[in-house]
DNA sequence: CAGGATCCAATTGTGGATCCGG
DNA sequence: CCGGATCCACAATTGGATCCTG
């Protein structure tokens, strides 16, 4: 599948996977994947962006640090998003937006930050993830987004003020339990995982990776009503 | 403690108990409440009705149906409410508001209704209800309350949709789970208790004693902000 | 019974931990 | 390691049941 030429292009292509399960879109696309439920938490999303062109992340290996960030569709700076939805049409878990991270000050600005750029312009493609088996979850909503300046407001508080603990030497502070539309949580396969970062007074310190997530309750509201 | 002459009156001497704990009050009026937890269900708000000089319910009895319905400050058309606040200052229960007749018409249409006649004016009375002794318990807040077009308007669409459902004889639609602000629960000591109603067809229906209670996320917007 | 409410088992929500592929 | 996220044990909420007095 080519890379889409424009928004519009990709926001067709998008609204075409309504009502069409994922189960079908791995066929059109000759792949497949694993039937343990266990072995598919990531795979999703990824068929996803097969089907509809976004970039491959292959340079994840090659550079560590910030420098291998990219768009899923870097031409349009736009960022895709799968959401699962319960029963009652409303998002089961929080999105994952990107990494925090602690080596770059540059990153420690709203104005500058990357959370700010993947959220700049999302494609979100939610499906009702009531179904056991990934085959036959269904996609129902489709749609491209901007934060409108309400929602940008919300999100730089959130932002400031995760940030402004970290500024001020108080990693320990950081819990999920801050921010009411974007939060903090921790973001390693194992919590014995340590990052290091500097600190206010110029000192090393170390604290477990940490990524920046959507509370369902916010992204609920960017959904269609019902 | 004589009644009150005015809303005024009521208000200042309401103040008075801020900063006070329960037992400081019932000493002052010379009376004591049972120290077992369980049977204290409703003595708190009863003595703080006798410390405000509430008129007693002593007709209680002798009036079945709803010719007995008076207001705690009969001639300021005042109800008191007592509220038990958590370790954050947010209501820990819901509020009784009163029971749900089904036995007169008047009563089923929100502008002539009794739930709407007792919630016109309501001096709240807040206490912390973290210590688990009575006596130590401390009242926070007290104040009169009238509600404002917006905060009727949700409870009269609240109430409507619950009469509209009792209306067309679907009683057994009328779950806890309706209503944003205003909701109806059982209220009987024992489940297996009947009320009669008649039904749209003439017929005559029976179910569970019901009340209408307010939310608790609804009462903390009426709170005085931390 | 009606009015004063609180109790508590069951459901819902969510913060921190974890999984897979490249 | 990093980006794609989901898992799940425990905390928070709450709907229905219940308690006491006059």
């Amino acid at each position: 599948m080519p890379a889409p030429r424009d928004a519009h292009e990709l926001a067709l292509r998008a609204r075409e996977l309504v009502g069409r399960t994922l189960g079908e879109i791995a066929a059109a696309l000759g792949t497949s994947l694993d039937d343990d439920p266990r072995r598919t938490k990531g795979k999703q999303g990824e068929l996803l962006e097969r089907a509809l062109g976004a970039t491959p992340d292959d340079l994840a290996w090659s550079v560590p640090g910030d420098e291998g960030r990219r768009h899923d569709f870097p031409s349009l700076r736009v960022e895709l998003k799968s959401i699962p939805l319960d029963a009652r049409g409303r998002p089961k878990e929080s999105t994952y937006v990107c990494r925090l991270s602690l080596r770059e000050t540059e990153t420690l600005v709203w104005e500058t930050s990357w959370v700010r750029e993947k959220l700049a312009n999302v494609l979100w493609v939610a499906f009702d993830a009531t179904p056991e088996d990934w085959w036959d979850r269904r996609i129902v909503h489709a749609f491209l987004w901007a934060p409108t300046a309400d929602q940008e407001a919300t999100l730089r508080a959130d932002f400031d003020e995760v940030v402004g603990l970290f500024a001020r030497g108080r990693a320990e502070a950081v819990t999920a339990h801050l921010g009411t539309a974007l939060q903090v949580r921790p973001k390693a396969r194992d919590g014995s995982v340590r990052t290091t970062f500097i600190g206010p007074e110029g000192e090393t310190l170390a604290t477990i990776p940490r990524g920046f997530y959507l509370r369902p309750s916010f992204t609920a509201t960017l959904l269609p009503a019902r």
